[in-house]
DNA sequence: CGACTCATTGACGTAGCTCAAGGTATGTGG
DNA sequence: CCACATACCTTGAGCTACGTCAATGAGTCG
């Protein structure tokens, strides 16, 4: 049974060639540039073929959310023809050196009508998109910040798929803090939590779990796999 | 530009005919029967035909959380083909005698290939799924509950869909502090507030708006659509 | 070495939760 | 048509998790 997942990578590995027989633009996006500015609609839709980008979202009050990583093998954003306001509130920011392969929605939409096994694999990807903010929404929400966290580090690291760069926690705690919604100060607190109990050991920019068992231990049913 | 969904309805009209064409069986279910039990995995895909459904989540702390109601014309659960651990903790209910299609997803799978027009309905009902989810998640989060229940209400009533029946808020505080997750009580006080101001006037399983310019006002820019 | 970013901890305020008591519609059986 | 039960709604009191503000420490880089 399948669990949420923030690291989205190799979904669409199977078309890469496909992808490369159909009309696109290669380019390449320097760490730190934006593939998706606030502000701006979506219309370029970007294959990966390296690299990682982070979506986030900014709310008016100033706060940060960070929603999702995207991977080598991956198509982001989720290819659809509508124009939600919310998407305006949306960024995509590269975490390192990115290449890319990019389509129009035009594009996009005669590769979706032409081969099914392409559109089977974006509806499959919304339906895990889906079951990713589910999580949050139905699920996270009802949990302590300590909870929350636990979870998060679990699906992170242990429960990751091998696939997937990104290890351990390889980020600030700023960014895990946005992550789960929750103050840089809160997410501190909960880090020293199980800090004290040797279930993690904290460094600069990393955290690793030395005690795998007592952190399943802590997490909510929705978050293991069995 | 389009704004966040709670109620779905009518995406799949044009594809009535088709749908009838193709082989199904037709349901109904009456008032308050489950549509999709709590641990079940999904395997059914309902075409409302007529009635609408409540579907939640339950949470192991024994909350209930809503997540979006669907009514005539559009097609539930979305169609997919994996077995996500979440969808076992959601449920759908009928909320008054339904009449549907019913398919199951290899049959559903015969018509996305198919069909491209359907595939691109599929993936459009993906986005405004995810639409509304995003709000919640990146946007909500970070309001007070009295914000979050003011554009709730606007999304509700002043910005719905005019084919959408559910007028008003025509549902209990129950349901409406469910659906916010946020407490009952708590619930009250912001609707307590607003009745103050003359902004609702709240009756027994319903609350009807006074004054929908000072309601726009209080929401914040995300549930407005422009 | 200074300047930065990142991490930690304490003090304090507050939004929203739980618990609890009561009030008011709606429905049902006698 | 009344008595009673059962939702549903309202309000108060107290608690707590988490947020903000602030000060300090501890790696990292030019």
């Amino acid at each position: 049974m399948l669990i949420p997942r923030y690291f989205f990578c190799g979904d669409f590995l199977p078309f890469y060639d496909y992808f490369l027989s159909c009309p696109h633009v290669r380019r390449s996006f320097p760490r730190g540039s934006m593939l998706w500015q606030t502000g701006e609609p979506h219309s370029a839709i970007h294959y990966i073929e390296n690299g990682s980008a982070l979506n986030f979202a900014l709310h008016e009050s100033g706060r940060r959310k960070l929603i999702s990583f995207h991977g080598a093998g991956t198509v982001f954003p989720g290819y659809h023809r509508r124009d939600f306001k919310i998407e305006r509130t949306l960024a995509t920011q590269a975490l390192c050196d990115m290449q890319v392969l990019e389509f129009t929605r035009e594009q996009f939409s005669r590769m979706f009508a032409q081969n099914t096994a392409l559109a089977e694999a974006v509806v499959s990807w919304y339906a895990a998109y889906v079951n990713r903010l589910l999580f949050e929404t139905v699920h996270q929400e009802y949990n302590s910040s300590l909870v929350q966290l636990c979870n998060l580090l679990y699906l992170l690291t242990i429960a990751r798929e091998p696939a997937c760069p990104c290890a351990e926690a390889d980020m600030t705690q700023d960014e895990l803090a946005e992550l789960l919604g929750i103050s840089r100060v809160q997410l501190t607190r909960a880090l020293s939590v199980l800090r004290s109990r040797g279930i993690i050991a904290t460094q600069r920019h990393r955290i690793s779990i030395t005690n795998q068992a007592a952190l399943a231990a802590l997490c909510s049913s929705e978050a293991l796999g069995e």
